[in-house]
DNA sequence: GAATTCCCTGAATCGTGGTTCATTAGATGC
DNA sequence: GCATCTAATGAACCACGATTCAGGGAATTC
């Protein structure tokens, strides 16, 4: 009879698997999408570098891995904070500043994940990322605008711009230090990113506020 | 009486030093940062590896010197358009305009200036860059403040989440394509951005409106 | 516990692209 | 025209990091 893979080796291999995700996340949360090398994060995993090909046939493969583990979880916060709200306005506030408050959370992560380079190959995935997020978004906004809550616009390029004023103003390298005050910067970027969307300044604030608590509830996981 | 340099060859090696850039500008305007590559750069110059050494001491501060050369003309130009406009509003819808009317002339180039990665010690040139046009645009934004034409804000975040926001719906992965109508998009992104600042929707068309000419003929060069 | 198959190791290999340098070609000064 | 200097060449060199692979354990089966 063959060989067979018994339920303690399959239940080890998968946890080798999980932590080398694991070690490639932490290189790229200390020091960028640079330093996910193979020898360091192996080291890190404490695993040979040899290894690591047993479980990605490719470097491209372990990133693309890391990279759709954080799309996945990242736009699942993201539409169940926007679900949860009451109505269109207040769900696209919901998602705006999740995404804010969890990029903040871990911004050199974020950066990477979302606007680092990349080899070509990876491109491909990394922009899957950003497209679901732009899609997702695009859906908050298409649904406000039909109920009337924005103003006729296209939602495709209005939720592109979003995302970009949210990337630039938070995680980029000319976000302001936020440590200590993201709470102000969040509601800060918010308001400009509900105002560009169409929504009045007065209220844009109301909305602000109004969704503060439940965002902070949904960041906190 | 020792070698010295004459009128003549002093010509030449300035032409040689600015055909390695411009070469490198080609480049780059072709396949983005990654295909600035010392050899190919020198063939497009039409000279050997080697030479570019006499020119640049590393391929880093040639890179540096194409961002810079950018960077000024860029920034020129953005300026250069404000200050012809009438007030403080319309000097910030200029400079968002041509911003953008330039960024889509060659989008490859914009991004590869403004977004594409490179290795460490080229992010500081690069950031260099970043900061003289959110500068740009925070001294604009500041102004419109002053005089009322915008709610108080913080022009520093306002200007990044602006460059943010345009960045990514012009040249970004997630832009429109553009061609062919080059001016609705300008048109709307624009309109996005004013209403990001807090210009009211019906005023921001109006400012947009009214800085389409004055902004393509700045684009213009 | 012997045979077999899989898993792990880490030093060696390989590819890529920047950088060097001995050599050749060209300028300059007398 | 010759001595001396600078400029240009391009093949060789090097660093870096991904990938491979022969050899040494572990698991599994009977």
């Amino acid at each position: 009879m063959p060989y067979r893979r018994t339920a303690n080796v399959v239940r080890r291999l998968a946890a080798r698997h999980d932590a080398i995700i694991a070690a490639a996340r932490q290189a790229a949360s200390e020091g960028g999408m640079a330093c996910v090398q193979i020898a360091p994060v192996a080291a890190r995993a404490g695993i040979a570098a040899g290894t690591v090909y047993r479980y990605f046939p490719a470097k491209t493969d372990l990133v693309a891995s890391l990279l759709a583990e954080i799309a996945e979880r990242e736009i699942g916060a993201l539409r169940r904070a926007a679900d949860a709200a009451p109505g269109p306005l207040s769900a696209l506030s919901a998602a705006i500043m999740t995404f804010a408050a969890r990029a903040l959370r871990d911004r050199r992560l974020a950066f990477a994940a979302i606007a680092e380079p990349v080899d070509a190959e990876l491109d491909a995935t990394r922009l899957a990322f950003r497209r679901s997020l732009a899609a997702e978004l695009a859906t908050r906004i298409a649904a406000a605008i039909a109920r009337g809550h924005l103003p006729e616009q296209d939602s495709t390029l209005a939720a592109a711009a979003l995302l970009g004023l949210l990337v630039e103003g938070l995680i980029g390298p000319l976000a302001p230090e936020a440590s200590g005050r993201e709470r102000e910067v969040v509601q800060s970027l918010a308001l400009i990113a509900l105002r560009a969307l169409g929504v009045a300044d007065a209220r844009a604030r109301g909305v602000v506020v109004q969704t503060i608590m439940p965002a902070d509830a949904a960041a906190g996981r």
